[in-house]
This record gives C-alpha cells, sequence and structure tokens, in this order.
DNA sequence: TATGAATGAGTGTTCATTCAT
DNA sequence: CATGAATGAACACTCATTCAT
C-alpha cells in the first residue's frame, strides 16, 4: 500500500497562466468566485462580478480560464479532489465496515462545515441544468464512493460481520444516499430545514447523539 | 379522522387573471414553463421565451404572474401538491409500515417517471441559490413524510412490528433520504449516472427486483 | 410591356416590429446606420452606437433586426434595390445600346453622388471578409446588369448598330467593369483619388466632357 | 533610361527590430498575418491572433510594429511592390500597345490566382473606412499604371497604331477599370461569382479565349 | 531583444419588466 | 383582458496595447 492516491487528478480547467500568477491572485480569485457560484448558482453568477471582487482585470480572467464553464469547473474538481482524498483515507484507516460508516457520517458534517460553500456548489452541479458541466467532470467524478463502500461491505460479509442476506451494492446506495443527504443538510438552507423537521432542534444541539442513531440505523441495516 | 385533507394548498402564486383566462391557455402557458425551468433551470430561463412558445404575450404574462419568481413558484407549488396527495393517499391505504414504505418506494419511481420535469425543478429548489424562494414556500413545504413517517413507526413500535430501540425519528430520516434520491434518479442525469454506478446496467432491467432489495434493507433496519 | 419590374424584392431581412415603429424612428435608425456602416465599415461598426445616437434604446434596436448582421443586409438590400429600379428604368426607356450606355454612365456618378454612403457600403460589400454576408443576399443580388447589357447588345447585333464580331458577354462584362468603378469613384476616396490620377483635376472640372470620352471609348469597341 | 526602377519602396512601416529578427520569423508572422487580413478583413483581425498562430509573443509583435496599422501597412507595401515591379517589367517589355495589354491582362490574373491573399487584402484597402489607412501609403501608391498606359497609348498614337480620335487618359482609365476588376474576380468571391454571372461557367473554362475576346474587346476600342 | 501577464473599454446580445394602446 | 414595443443594465467575452521581467 504504497501509493495512497486513488485519484490522480490530471484533468485541470484552468489555462496555464492561472498556475504562473501570485498565488495571493489565485486564491482571491477562488475564493471569491467559490463565494459566488455558492450564493448565486452558476447561472447566476457573473464572472465581471467576480473580476471585481477578486480585484483582477477581467482580461486576466479570460486569460486564466476559458471560459465562465472553466472557472466553475476549476472550483468544482478542487472540490471533488478535497472530498476523494477524504474517502481514501477514511478507506485506509478504517478498522471494518462499522469504523468506516462511523467516520463516513462524521466527516459529512465536517466536510460540509469546513468546505460549506463547495457543498453548495456541488448541489448545484447534481441540477438537470447543469447536467452539461457535469458531464465534462464525468471522468474525475467517477465515483470513489461506490467502489469503497461495496467492496469494504463484501469484505465484511466474507468475515461474518454483515449478513450473508445483505446486497453490499444495494446497501453501498442506501447508505451513500442518507449520507449525500446528511451532508447537504449543512450546507444548503433547504436540506437544513428539512433535516430540522425530522429531527428536531432539540435533538440536533447533540449531534454524537444523532450520528449514533443513524450509525445505529445503518448498522442494523446490514449487521449479522 | 374527517378530514383527509393534510395539505390546503391556499398559497397561489399567480394573479386572478390567470384564473379567468381559457385553460388551454393557462395549460400552454404551464407546459411550456414546466419544460423551461427544468431544463435549463431558474436563472437561465427566460420569461420572454416561455410567453412566446407559450403563444401569450409578455403583457399577458405579467398579467397572469406578477414576477418570473411567482411563475416559477405557481409551478412548483402545482408539483407539490401532486406528491402530497400521492403520499396522503398512501398513509391512508397502508396496512403497516412496511405496505407503507413498499408503496412510497414504488411511488418516488413512477413520480418521477411521470413527473420528471416537475422533478427536475423541484431539484432546483434545493439548491442555495433558490433557497429564498424556497421559504416563500415553506409553509406549503411544511414537510408531509416527516410526520407520516415518524407516526406510522410509532404506531408499528406499540404494535411491536419494529423494534423499540429504532429512533423513530432518525429512522424517518434516513428513509426519506434514501426515497428523495432514488426518486432524483429518475429525473436527474446526474444521479441517474450515479445510481448506474453503484447498481450497474443489469441489476436495473430489473425493477422490482431493484426495489425488493431496497425494501429489503429498510426492513432490516428497523424490523423487530 | 406591363410589369416593369424585373427585380421583386421578397427578402426582408428585418423583423415585424421595424415595420411598426414609427416612420420617424426607421428613418433614423437606417440613416444613423447608413452614416456609420459606410465610414467604419461593417466590422468596426457598433451596433450600441447606433442605437444611441439613433435615439434608440439596444433593446429596440434587437427587437427590429435579430443581429448586426440583419441590420447591415436591410441597408445594403434598400440600396440594390434603388439601383435595380434605376437601371430597369434605363432598360426600358433607351432607344439603343449607345442611348442605353449613355444613360448607364451618366446615372452611375449621380448614383454615387445621390447615395454616396450606399455606395461605399456596396464597395464594402465586395470585401473577401464580406463575402458571407454577400452570400446571404445572392438571390437578391442576381445581377440586372449581365441581361440588361448582354441582351441590348444582341438585339443591337441583329439591328446591325453592333459588329457581329462583338462578343456580347464579354462587352457587357468589360463595360459594366469600367462604369462599376466610375461609380465608385463618386463614393469611395481611394477610387476618387485613382480616377484623379488617370484624368487629372481639370479635366474632371467638365463631366459632361469626361463622360462623353468614356462613352466614345465604349462606342468604339462595340461599333460596327 | 537608366534608373529602370520606377518605384523605389523607400517607405516602412516596420520598426527596426523586424530586420534584425531571423528570416524565419518574419516570414511566419508575414505569411500569418497576410492570411489573417485577408480572410477576415483589416478590423476583424487579432493582433493577438496572429502572434499565437505565427509563434510569437504580442511583445515581440509591437517591438516589430508599432501598431496593428503598421502590420497591415507593411503587408500592403510589399504586396503593392511585387505588382508595380510586375508593371515595370511588363512596360519595359513590350513591343507595342497591343502586346502591353495582353501582357497586362494575363498577368493580372496570374498575380491573382497567385498572390490571392495580397489581391483580396488590396481590395479591402479601397474600401471607404480603410481610405485613412491608404492615405498614409499614398505616396507609394502612386499609380504606376497611368503614366504607364497613358504614355504607351500616347506613343501609339504617334506611331500610327492607335486612332488619334482616342483619349489617352480616359483610355487608360478605362483599360486599367477593365483589368482591375478582372483581377478581382480571381480573388474575391463576389467578384468571381459576378464574373461567372457575365461570362457563364463554360466560358470560363477556356481562359485564354477569355483573355483573347477582352483583347478584342479594348483593342477595338483604340485601334485606327 | 523577447516574453506574456495584465488592463479595461468595448463588443454583440439578452432579458425582466413597464406601459401606452 | 391582451398586446408587444420599448427600455437599459447586465452579460460573457475580445482585443489593442503596455510594461515588468
Amino acid at each position: 500500500m504504497t501509493d495512497r492516491r486513488i485519484h490522480k487528478n490530471k484533468i485541470k480547467f484552468h489555462k496555464d497562466a492561472f498556475d504562473k500568477t501570485s498565488e495571493e491572485r489565485r486564491n482571491s480569485v477562488l475564493s471569491i468566485a467559490l463565494g459566488e457560484f455558492a450564493s448565486k448558482g452558476y447561472s447566476a453568477t457573473s464572472i465581471n462580478d467576480i473580476a471585481r471582487d477578486a480585484g483582477v482585470s477581467i482580461g486576466a480572467m479570460y486569460s486564466y480560464f476559458a471560459s465562465k464553464e472553466d472557472l466553475f469547473l476549476t472550483i468544482v474538481n478542487e472540490g471533488h479532489f478535497l472530498m476523494v482524498e477524504i474517502l481514501s483515507a477514511i478507506g485506509e484507516n478504517s478498522s471494518d465496515v462499522f469504523d468506516c460508516v462511523k467516520k463516513m457520517i462524521t466527516s459529512s458534517r465536517t466536510f460540509a462545515l469546513e468546505h460549506t460553500l463547495l457543498n453548495q456548489i456541488y448541489l448545484d452541479l447534481t441540477t438537470q441544468a447543469l447536467s452539461p458541466l457535469a458531464v465534462r467532470l464525468s471522468s474525475e467524478l467517477e465515483q470513489v464512493t461506490p467502489v469503497l463502500l461495496s467492496s469494504i461491505i463484501d469484505k465484511a460479509k466474507a468475515e461474518g460481520l454483515v449478513s450473508e442476506h445483505v446486497d453490499a451494492k444495494m446497501a453501498s446506495f442506501c447508505i451513500d444516499n442518507i449520507l449525500m443527504i446528511y451532508q447537504f443538510s449543512f450546507s444548503s438552507d433547504y436540506y437544513k430545514e428539512r433535516m430540522r423537521m425530522y429531527l428536531g432542534d432539540e435533538e440536533l444541539t447533540d449531534i454524537e447523539k444523532v450520528e449514533a442513531k443513524m450509525m445505529q440505523f445503518i448498522k442494523r441495516a446490514i449487521l449479522l
């Protein structure tokens, strides 16, 4: 297990010039763009606004990115890279399925809280209108989770930890559905409110307990 | 249990004039708008285009709806009404939790297939950028599912069908997360592809089997 | 000879809305556009400038014309219509080839002087860069002159006015070449200067004499 | 007749730095610029595009030429130099007017075919919009043809080859008009199509015959 | 001398909305 | 009630030119 990198992230959506500017400029552009795309959505975001707020000329903007689309994808791509890294780490450092799922639950929340804007953008990307953009990322988005989850469940089945009646693929799908929306529940106002309706305000104050219950739900579903 | 209507749908986002036009015009406007909003997303959709394609003047358009927002909300509202009706029916006609969940799984799929465009719009609405719009619907969107699911689970616990260790709220949340994304998997290209990655092409040919497995996952999670 | 219209000018490049505005607006837009296109050329002309100078919003501009191209073609088309009308009239009212050519010489000059801007635009259109636009007009530009000239020469040959050794097609081509540039010599500075170099300043003061000499050149070329 | 060079080409529109670069670079820049200006016209051509395609930095571009205008003029100037050389050669090697005109007809075609792009640019230059640029060349463009033609015709008149009733200036003007457009008819799509309308597809297959007929037209116009 | 990042006014075009008819 | 002409700020993007390296 030498190469811990599942994902290589070869694709880049920016021009060479972007690599050559000062890190300050780069960060400024990316963070402003992140904020704009996250709060307004792809369509409603203006590249001119981003340029102005980032203190960069639009001319420079277009010397960094060939198009608004490419700027957007650059951000999504970086975000995805982050998530994949976290997932890979979890995959490698988990003793068993339950440990793994537990860590995934927690990191769903922490990732959404630490990278709220990124998460909002990711939600936007799943939208039908942005499917043409998602397609451009498809090779990158080749999901890590399906493989990770179902292989770890299969292993657990072999070890007798998980019932042989459990369908690994379906279980992975269901678990990821649960986690995906859980994650959105910390970044999108819509899902935040929805979670509040399900779990109530008070319950949510003790997030450890919430996650313990979620763990329990999943555990019951696959346990021997 | 006299009033079987959970949802009253009192709110309307259109002007009176819209009620007074011919049904043909009304349908034309709504169906064109549905198609446009679904495929392009809220921001990228032009009210002028909708008017033209619907064979209605923009002037008329603005006598029907105060703004683009209101036209959008009118459509979302109607869609939500449809979903609530289906859910209510399921709630009333189910013999027990398992029957109820089974019906919910099936109707997630059939609803998404029959009302694909509506479903795509709904996904758009969950986006952070549209949260101000979602807020305007909040009283309407006061979720039916949380109440329905958790009450039915509680009942089942009382009847000894469901383990007393199951947390009704969390179970409802998890089940709805699973179903929500399952539903999107029939309307949004993004989630469609994601489901294919989890379950594979072949598996998906026999949808009955897929849903049976999903049912099994949920059943195990809450069964005694 | 009842229908005196050779050319029907069915094609229009403007939207219906343009027909519906006030004639004042129409004239304002067209005359400003004429001036801009003529002096700056198609590419360097800004539709926003035209709108501003014509006292019309750009929005209105685009409700009149689908594109800058269409505005340009609308003007060229009208100009061509004018020229064709003049040529048709000449064709019908000429007693013989010589009379006809004489009238064509004169009207080349008067047309260029009365419609200098139009003529400048027409020159621009012959440019390779604008050939895609010229193609859109091709059915309209189906030249009247070739038919008119060669048929009138053929007739004159039959009547013994013109030598039978004269090739009607080539003669038409040569005569029109002479006239075309003569016409440009009254609208484009370049050709104006060029004519001055050929004919000299003084000679040009008596334009009747110039045209008599030109007539003589052509006459000798085709006379019996 | 010691100095056989009519034209000195002293004017240069490029900076010294351009003379100092490698010939390869020089050719690359000029040939790319030629192609761009020819197909897109002066205004629509981007100096940045030329630089990129020529494999030269924009910085270098501006060390070679003070402006887009100068780059354009450099090319036009070179082209003009070429044409003048050909014309001078014809003037010197012709036995009489008819021989001279014959050679001019042929070289109009061959020049247009061998230097199509240059010819297209030259047509662009005659445009009113580019007249400010043409002015900068005026001393250079001081036409060779007027002098050449009218002097050779005058000589022929003295020798009794050409009718004394022929006005040398006007004849030169007319002949050059014929030739100029004939030349454009091999480089600009517009004039190409126009010639086709005059002379027909079939006729044009035997270009020798076409030029013989043209020669005949001109001959008749000036012959004794 | 050569590079290419940077600028910012300007391009053609769109679109939510208003209002006179 | 319905029409659609009109508005003008805004959009994604281009380009001639400058200048620090």
